[in-house]
DNA sequence: TACGGAATCG
DNA sequence: CGATTCCGTA
């Protein structure tokens, strides 16, 4: 059964994923914030896709992949979120080659300033609340909401009824890539047109940092095959991604 | 343009 | 730990 949040997903193939994203806490840790964390290059990223920014930085055509339009603009706004007035494309980009190793992006080969976010296995819930409270020892910090989402004031996050929700585990960046329903049956770029209502999806990702950094594997990350992991593999790069049961959760991806 | 090692930082 | 900085290489 779905939430109240909305019936269902009305046309997944859009072209227009994203319109806004929100992040959970632990993603941004304002600064004032005792250990607090700063927001690292792909929240920010998934921001200014999320805005529609546009300028630096656009969807591309395949699932998750993105154009970085303008790159030394888009390090001037990355510099400035960060407070490195040096920043650049050069360091940037160094930062993103980072991800190839954590699965989180990978290059689009041929394609200039061309990325790919590894959305190929994300859980999908729906938004009102999620049932269980995590209460594991995992995120045993609840600060309380911070979703302070740069791109919170854009959207109602479902429904828009959650003046204090409940404690909920995390996340949901709202509306994300689309699942591709076929291997390769994408394509056809979007002509720029960020005028689509949000799509009223909410992705629970509990993505959780850990220490480990076995990089052992370059086998071009088989998005297959990781059962529950957002970017796969999270297990060993750093990242875990847990799914709360909904009891409606359904795994994009298509087929595993 | 893109890659990745190495040192360093907060 | 996740960048940031710098740089040699392709």
């Amino acid at each position: 059964m779905q939430c109240s949040c909305s019936p269902a997903v009305p046309h997944l193939s859009s072209p227009y994923w994203t319109r806004t994203v929100l992040f959970p806490d632990w993603a941004y840790k304002p600064a004032w914030s005792p250990g607090s964390r700063q927001v690292q290059l792909w929240h920010f990223l998934l921001e200014l896709l999320g805005r529609g920014e546009g300028g630096a930085i656009s969807w591309g055509g395949e699932w998750g992949e993105f154009v970085i339009r303008d790159p030394e603009r888009l390090a001037r706004l990355w510099g400035e979120r960060k407070g490195k007035p040096h920043m650049n494309y050069d360091k940037l980009s160094r930062a993103l080659r980072y991800y190839y190793n954590k699965r989180i992006l990978h290059k689009t080969k041929g394609k200039r300033f061309t990325y790919r976010f590894n959305f190929s296995k994300l859980i999908l819930v729906n938004c009102p609340r999620v049932p269980p409270p995590p209460s594991h020892q995992l995120v045993q910090s609840r600060p309380p909401s911070v979703l302070l989402a740069a791109a919170a004031a854009a959207l109602p996050v479902c429904g828009g009824a959650a003046p204090q929700p409940a404690p909920r585990p995390f996340l949901l960046p709202c509306c994300l890539p689309k699942p591709v329903p076929s291997p390769r049956a994408l394509h056809g770029p979007g002509p720029r047109g960020p005028s689509g209502p949000p799509p009223p999806l909410a992705l629970a990702l509990h993505v959780r940092a850990n220490g480990r950094s076995p990089l052992d594997s370059a086998a071009g990350w088989d998005a297959n095959r990781v059962g529950g992991s957002l970017f796969g593999g999270a297990k060993q790069t750093g990242i875990q991604v847990e799914s709360r049961r909904a009891g409606s959760d359904v795994q994009m991806g298509g087929r595993v």
